[in-house]
DNA sequence: AAAAATACGGAACAATCGTTCCTGAATTAG
DNA sequence: CTAATTCAGGAACGATTGTTCCGTATTTTT
């Protein structure tokens, strides 16, 4: 008996991530919401609850969104070392290429709000467990093919992917557009290896 | 003729980083401030002008006390790669023991404001550059004197130094606890040395 | 002592914040 | 058609935002 939804609910979502990325939490406004979802005031709270929601649900997306497609990457890699280099250099053309850079969303969030709102520490915490653990199992599955050197035990290798990975995104939400600076840290990362 | 100012600027500007710091610039208030700061809202407008420019004002004083440090550090070093295992372990202790954890106010402001704040980013570039400078230097004398491996070249190592530094310090401001993780990291990055 | 200058606390500002509510139009199912 | 539900738009909410201003107290210099 109901009017049909006339938005698309992951649609809408995926808009919020664009806007909270660009701004951060504290930085975007209802108003800003209205404006880029295209959806009314009353739409927006009716549907997403209040703006914290919004955030979280934003960001639960955007994780499931990456992890997928990490896990994706791996399971379809013959060569894991390969598939590293990829993820980083992928990385690296989005910080280039962006004309505004947005860095990680996840980082963002973590830097901007894992200390003062607990639910967001925990996907941040989630999120780094989980894809610690793709990348350890990776590496291990490397080692064992003879693709990655086995001098570095997988879980520290993994860790140190991870950091490297957040530290190349703040280096993109800086600003930094020198392509030699990313591939002078990529050569390091990977003389690792 | 006129009265002498009753607090120090400096000693303000402390109590001003400590709290941008903490919550960030758009997520401290100006009654934040003025409780803080143990000043009165006019005299606060007076003496700094308005919220960004005492925002700028203690980011630069932050960057100033960290590069003296740093420095420092180079310094008085005997053996270059010690100093820079020292450089990471004290970030480590920093990371594990804080109460609440709050990261590297530089680094947090990359993420928050960097892309919004043409001033801010200014501040972060040339962080950037002088603290790779300064590690670029560092790693240049250790290769000379035989503390480093000179299989990477001292630019790149350094830029590799910085990433790495700025990754733990993200994890530090997600409220990482685990020094295990940290000494993981450690591992990999010394591995290179 | 008088005059000049500054710090102070607090009132007050307009603007914006996130949020709620109301109205009327649109669309669906029975 | 009727009833039910959801839409959009906008008015309005109280709270908080960053900022300004004023009156008074305090201190310094002449």
């Amino acid at each position: 008996m109901a009017r049909t939804k006339e938005f698309n609910e992951d649609q809408a979502l995926d808009k919020a991530i664009e806007i909270f990325w660009h701004k951060g939490y504290n930085g975007t406004s209802a108003q800003d919401l209205v404006n880029h979802l295209g959806l009314s005031r009353s739409s927006l709270y009716d549907t997403f609850g209040d703006k914290q929601k919004l955030f979280v649900k934003s960001l639960k997306r955007y994780q499931k969104q990456n992890l997928d497609s990490l896990n994706e990457l791996f399971e379809n890699a013959e060569n894991i070392k390969t598939a590293l280099t990829e993820i980083f250099k992928q990385a690296v053309i989005e910080s280039l290429q962006d004309r505004i850079t947005k860095g990680c969303f996840m980082v963002n969030s973590a830097v901007e709000l894992a200390m003062h709102d607990p639910e967001i520490a925990k996907i941040v915490h989630d999120n780094q467990k989980v894809v610690e653990d793709i990348f350890c199992a990776a590496v291990k599955k490397g080692q064992d093919l003879g693709q990655i050197s086995d001098r570095q035990e997988a879980r520290s290798l993994a860790r140190f992917i991870f950091n490297n990975y957040s530290g190349i995104r703040v280096l993109a939400r800086a600003g930094e557009k020198d392509k030699q600076v990313y591939d002078d840290i990529l050569k390091s990362i990977f003389a690792l290896f």
